[in-house]
DNA sequence: GATTGTGAAAGCGTTCACAGCC
DNA sequence: GGCTGTGAACGCTTTCACAATC
């Protein structure tokens, strides 16, 4: 039964993952509890922060003492949704499709790779970390085959919207943007976007203004902002 | 002379990418004026949010008139210090790395690859994108005789802090870090992270709640978030 | 005594709405 | 008349500070 709680603002559920990745980095060095203050420190936040951010679960910690980590490794997990996998399917068998594809870290944190298509029949037939790049007119059977709720565009920035169609029309509710385009779904349609000329674009901004005048940049620990 | 002007709120500086990358898919369709609401529509965000993060740059509209694109492009590149090159290393020549390496979008855009290094003497020598993957003990003399000030860390999470604290020795002061690890770096250093894990537990939190129970989420164009 | 959970305050970012200018 | 530039209002996020609880 998933949680019918009160929404989570959204800049507290980007927390979450990397809570979650502590925690669960803090299990397998067999610690057990944790405080505010200690999450905090290792995520590069304040403890305040933390301790708002986990409350928007419920009251999971005990006062005086500080939290369980199985105890909130397991409400994370079920906040997320993270209490079943989530099949993935990427659009795209190019240098980064093929990268994610091989890249372990999907399957290991929940995210199978379902399948990889492409629209170009040179690239179909080969094997990408053990997945076969299948034609792009496979996808509905993809989709609905394997009940894939989310999908990773991977294609250049010209094809992306195309391939975000196809992926919506599949029946994809989820989509993970790494072409530099600005995709238009219909409503019901999660989009989010990982921009890397843009990532670089923005470091170089703060770079320039440390190297003009001297003066002072966001600094220290994880992003400057989003992410 | 790089701009001395007052300091850009983050979440602009974080947008000024994608309206530069639309302006510039305008320029080479030979479209040479356009609006705020014009922008505002193709990076799926509001017109007034447009005409503020443009107004941090400088009164360069026309009242009544619009924006010229050809002048446009030129100030936010100016802003965010594109002007010239930034050349980048890369630590890491895995999966991720090398996708990164031969991803033509990095050269492309301004970030020439300067090299790429790794720790394991089985991948030194091989050639990704042109790049012949080096020792992770060249990364001072790469750093220094190319003067790279941003560093990307693709490694695997547990060598992520050693290769950002190669990094800062060797003299770079911007990271991007694509490993599910938070960095932690002297001040005068900024970092922003792309965590690919991140953000499909991200999408995984909405696309639980859409199927439990049948409520609003975050949807249409573009991220739910940053991120 | 320690640490959580949370109202209230402060700080940012977004949106509104209109004066200013072409 | 049309569109920018911006002060003011609004809403979201962070931080503070302390009462509640172990």
């Amino acid at each position: 039964m998933a949680s019918t709680r009160r929404r989570i603002p959204e800049a507290s559920v980007a927390r979450l993952p990397v809570y979650l990745r502590i925690l669960t980095e803090q299990h397998d060095q067999h610690v057990t509890s944790t405080s505010s203050e200690g999450l905090a420190e290792l995520a590069g936040v304040n403890a305040a922060k933390v301790r708002k951010d986990l409350s928007y679960l419920g009251s999971y910690g005990t006062r005086g003492v500080g939290y369980d980590v199985d105890y909130l490794i397991y409400q994370i997990r079920r906040e997320l949704g993270l209490t079943h996998d989530w099949p993935v399917v990427i659009v795209g068998a190019g240098n980064l499709g093929q990268a994610l594809a091989g890249y372990g870290g999907f399957g290991d944190r929940g995210f199978p790779v379902a399948g990889i298509v492409d629209i170009d029949v040179s690239k179909i037939g080969s094997v990408i970390g053990g997945v076969r790049v299948r034609s792009i007119d496979e996808l509905p059977s993809i989709v609905q085959g394997q009940s894939v709720a989310i999908g990773v565009v991977a294609t250049p920035a010209d094809a992306a919207q195309e391939a975000a169609d196809r992926l919506v029309r599949a029946g994809v509710t989820s989509i993970l943007n790494f072409a530099p385009a600005v995709l238009s779904v219909p409503p019901g349609v999660t989009v989010r976007k990982v921009d890397l000329a843009s990532e670089l674009q923005i470091l170089s901004y703060y770079e320039q203004r440390r190297q003009s005048s001297l003066q002072s940049v966001p600094t220290g620990s994880t992003r400057g902002a989003s992410a």
